[in-house]
DNA sequence: GCTGGCATAGTAATCGATTTTCCTCAAGCG
DNA sequence: CGCTTGAGGAAAATCGATTACTATGCCAGC
């Protein structure tokens, strides 16, 4: 039962995944004949790509220049980690108020799958990264998934992702404290602190944007 | 002195707007032969302005049945509501906070071409609808614009649009009112009262909801 | 020696044609 | 009679070629 999918489609995660885990560098010129011999496919199809990457920031886009790797900078970091915050601790509030059982159920089997890998990379397996870096957004992702917002669900997803390719450019890993706050995290949600669960929330990504930006600098 | 513009950004600004003002019925079948004839363009600039449309939200796609104008209905418009009030009071309150004299001086002359056209649509003048709503689209970028943050800006600016689209859909017009608050919106915003303007705002966006949820009921 | 314009090459933008996929409908079989 | 299956057509996806633009560098004139 092999899943068949459009072309366009998988040059999209592939090119998309490119990005954020910093196989193609920021600023660096796509060229649509170099893509085209890259990845198989015709400049029409790159394009579209392109054009879907370009509209969700993690491409630039210039008329009559072409397409480059969206920059990155100090500020693009802080702007993406306070919207983060804003978008997150806002669904996660309303998640926590309106959520029932299936809701608990859903956040608890994603937190297992997450702490699982956690584990993994904690022992050195540098090999699970993105799968692991999966389980964590779709962790994120379940807890404000009884936000009623599918438009704040869609907005959050992104600027996950944008966010997460920070993380990965400055190799940013903080093991066993960010383990802990998931799993804070995952108590305050069932017990419906929503307080605590912003205040740690808040505390999770902030810590993740000095420990990143006190990496940078040395 | 011509503007020269590419075809794709032309013709991307035409469907936008065609979509956000109801000349294209939501749900409405996108077939890109058709849209060739009617825009005078290829399929494949059409299908890139298509695809980046589609990643904003303003039309849906699933694969192998293309486009179609995204669809509309009372949760979409209370969830951009929510997002709005959201994203626009956080941005706002960090803009009166940092804003210096430029910054006001922007928002007064923001509101005063707004008010123009506020004034000439309220004697019944029908045509200048587009050119309105853009002032009124300034007037809110331009109260943000001092927040420091270009993602933030670039969000609110989609989700504005998206909103409007549902003002537009159920014929709101509040007149006055709405007129008063853009009023008052700017006074709080230059006595740098954050919660005041909170406070407009708030009701600005929520009353607006419910009349235009209330005008459909009828 | 410097500047301004023109030729040229490289790349982006656009195009229409071709291939692939999916849906419909009807005929054949159980 | 109902279900399966395959032919046919419509529309989406993909393609390579063509056109348009821009930047580079060379040469002429000042």
């Amino acid at each position: 039962m092999e899943e068949k999918r459009i072309r366009r489609q998988s040059l999209y995660d592939v090119i998309r995944s490119d990005i954020v885990f910093g196989r193609l560098k920021p600023g660096e010129k796509l060229k649509a004949t170099d893509l085209r011999a890259r990845y198989d496919a015709s400049v029409s199809t790159v394009r579209e790509v392109l054009n879907r990457l370009a509209s969700e920031g993690f491409v630039f886009a210039r008329e009559q220049y072409g397409f480059s790797v969206a920059p990155m900078s100090e500020s693009g970091l802080r702007e993406l980690a306070d919207l983060r915050i804003l978008l997150e601790n806002h669904a996660l509030e309303q998640s926590i108020i309106t959520g029932g059982t299936e809701w608990e159920a859903g956040v608890i089997a994603a937190h297992h799958r997450l702490q699982r890998m956690e584990q993994r990379r904690a022992s050195g397996d540098q090999s699970v990264v993105e799968i692991w870096k999966r389980y964590d957004w779709e962790f994120h992702q379940s807890l404000i998934s009884a936000c009623g917002s599918e438009e704040l669900m869609a907005l959050h997803g992104t600027v996950f992702d944008k966010y997460l390719r920070y993380q990965m450019l400055y190799l940013s890993y903080r093991g066993e404290v960010a383990e802990r706050e998931h799993r804070e995290l995952l108590e305050a949600a069932l017990v419906k602190d929503t307080q605590k669960a912003r205040q740690i929330l808040t505390r999770h990504i902030t810590s993740g944007v000095e420990h990143a930006l006190s990496a940078i600098r040395k």
